[in-house]
DNA sequence: TAAAATATTTAGATTAATCGAAATAATAAT
DNA sequence: ATTATTATTTCGATTAATCTAAATATTTTA
């Protein structure tokens, strides 16, 4: 079927379908998390789609040089894809920043959505939006987002819990999404972006003493600790 | 090709693909303009697609009980079939709104975009986006947006040109869409919501004098009164 | 009202994406 | 080094959306 898709703005890299992309974004996720070749099975899962399927669609990927590809060796992502793998994943992350920061979205409410909007082709949307959002580094789950060039500044992201007493940083991310914990962060005044420092850990339990952006000081349990991820900044 | 779409929500109107929820809102444009059955070649025209694709899919959206057809006897749209399109055509003006507003997007820019992002599917994202934009009730272009059942304010809208001195009014869109002219605009303080009283006209030339939201009295050009469209409020 | 012109539909093909079942290759186990 | 197991690919079909060319209807015009 044909998707009424608006042509390529810039055909540098060629116009993927909306399936290619997600296929696109699954086969680097694993090879990231794996190293080497990605193998059928896993994709498939992945892709909640059979095996059969898979071979299809690597075929394609693999003409149109977006992967490299032999037959029973597993599937590599070719420079191009990884290019634009990490084109929709900018752009997911970036939706999923507008949808917490301005529209007030829960955690596992984002992914859903975000799937949807990652698909949309127009360049201007997404530099008007990310300036919008004053050109975030991180989204919500604490994951870098990368540049126009698919560019990745990696940084650590460690639970409070495993830093020492002394350090300081900005939150990047938490872990889970229950919306009681998000209410609690809410009430305390801790969002993305937020800066903390660490001044003191109960050594019985693991609590932990922290200043919030330089201002009031409040003591969190090792549970909270666990699960607010910070990054040196 | 399947979609990939995220399972309906709320399952009372069936779910449709991109395209054919584009087609509802080309019959559904059409039959508003035209009056009664929309004919195969203008849809076509409108579809920038071959009269048999339509026949097709015409008989396709009649099965899906979307369209009333008979063959060679055009296509009316259906009950269901107007609130699926006004669905669609609500979260079109809804993004249109956000572009513009939130995006600074000019007018030429935006249907482009907005026909990508008005196939959202999500209920909970345009709950949100309806109230972070403050409920508005007109798209940029002065359109009026439809409500969630569908319910669509049809409020006159007249261009400054046309009206007695005397009247007031919110702006609610402009005709065309040049550069320069929304530069003035926007140099003159006028957008849309801006309150305006027409309060007195040159015959000679046609130009007005118009108070900008009780504020400052400027003259306009009877190019410029004719470009300005106002709803009574 | 019959012929000409126009509009619409059917028929047969094509492409993207999918699937289940059968065939084949690779890996693990005896 | 065979055999058994598991992973992967091929084959044949299906669905949505499209197309061109040919066949029918409908409408217009003479």
């Amino acid at each position: 079927m044909r998707y009424n898709q608006p042509l390529p703005i810039a055909t540098n890299t060629p116009m993927l379908s909306f399936v290619e992309e997600n296929y696109l974004k699954a086969i680097y996720h694993l090879s990231e998390a794996g190293k080497r070749p990605v193998n059928t099975n896993a994709l498939a899962e992945e892709m909640k789609t059979a095996p059969a399927s898979v071979s299809d669609m690597i075929k394609r990927l693999s003409e149109k040089r977006m992967v490299d590809y032999q037959k029973y060796r597993g599937v590599n992502i070719s420079e191009k894809g990884k290019i634009k793998a990490l084109h929709v994943i900018r752009q997911h992350r970036i939706w999923k920043v507008f949808l917490v920061e301005k529209l007030n979205f829960q955690w596992d409410q984002l992914d859903e959505v975000a799937e949807q909007l990652e698909h949309i082709k127009s360049p201007l949307l997404f530099q008007r939006l990310d300036e919008f959002l004053g050109f975030p580094k991180f989204d919500p789950h604490g994951d870098p987002i990368p540049d126009e060039n698919g560019q990745l500044i990696e940084k650590r992201k460690d639970p409070i819990a495993q830093l020492p007493v002394g350090t300081a940083g900005i939150v990047v991310g938490v872990n889970g999404s229950s919306a009681s914990f998000l209410k609690y962060l809410d009430k305390v005044g801790i969002s993305i972006g937020t800066r903390l420092q660490i001044v003191d850990r109960m050594e019985f339990d693991g609590s932990v003493d922290i200043t919030i952006d330089g201002k009031k000081t409040i003591t969190i349990s090792p549970t909270v600790a666990e699960n607010i991820l910070l990054s040196e900044a």
